[in-house]
DNA sequence: AACTTGACGAGGG
DNA sequence: CCCCTCGCCAAGT
């Protein structure tokens, strides 16, 4: 099974961190998940780090629900700022409530049969 | 072409 | 809760 690439690696992750909407969040993993084939967490952390205008970086974290951002382009605490001035409500130690924010995007389902099924033929 | 570097994640101590 | 180790895979040197 091949699969024709139009986009490039990172700009499959950047279509589904465009969907992700105001006050929800998504993870690393979960992204890597549903992108299947050859997609990590680890990946799409790096495709985030390079990410462009358009994209809402700030709203993709960890899976303990905190940001990651620490000692690169951006700090932590500016991440967690955007995002709690989005909605989202993180306790002391810098976590969110993931059951309550994540955001689960319909029409993805993890490691699909059929790609067309995914958003019809854009 | 080989080696290193991460915005990660699960598991164990 | 904090720390470490290992597996993961694209990109940059």
């Amino acid at each position: 099974m091949t699969v024709v690439n139009d986009k490039t690696y990172r700009e499959r992750v950047y279509e589904i961190v465009r969907r992700v909407p105001a006050g929800k969040v998504m993870t690393y993993g979960q992204i890597a998940l549903i992108l299947g084939e050859g997609y990590t967490a680890r990946t799409v952390g790096y495709c985030m780090h390079a990410a462009d205008e358009g994209v809402p970086w700030q709203r993709v974290i960890n899976s303990q629900g905190k940001c990651s951002t620490g000692k690169m382009t951006m700090p932590v605490n500016l991440q967690q700022s955007i995002l709690e001035s989005e909605g989202v409500v993180f306790s002391g130690s810098g976590k969110c409530d993931l059951a309550m924010y994540q955001w689960h995007p319909e029409g993805y389902e993890p490691e699909p049969d059929d790609q067309t099924k995914l958003f019809g033929t854009d």
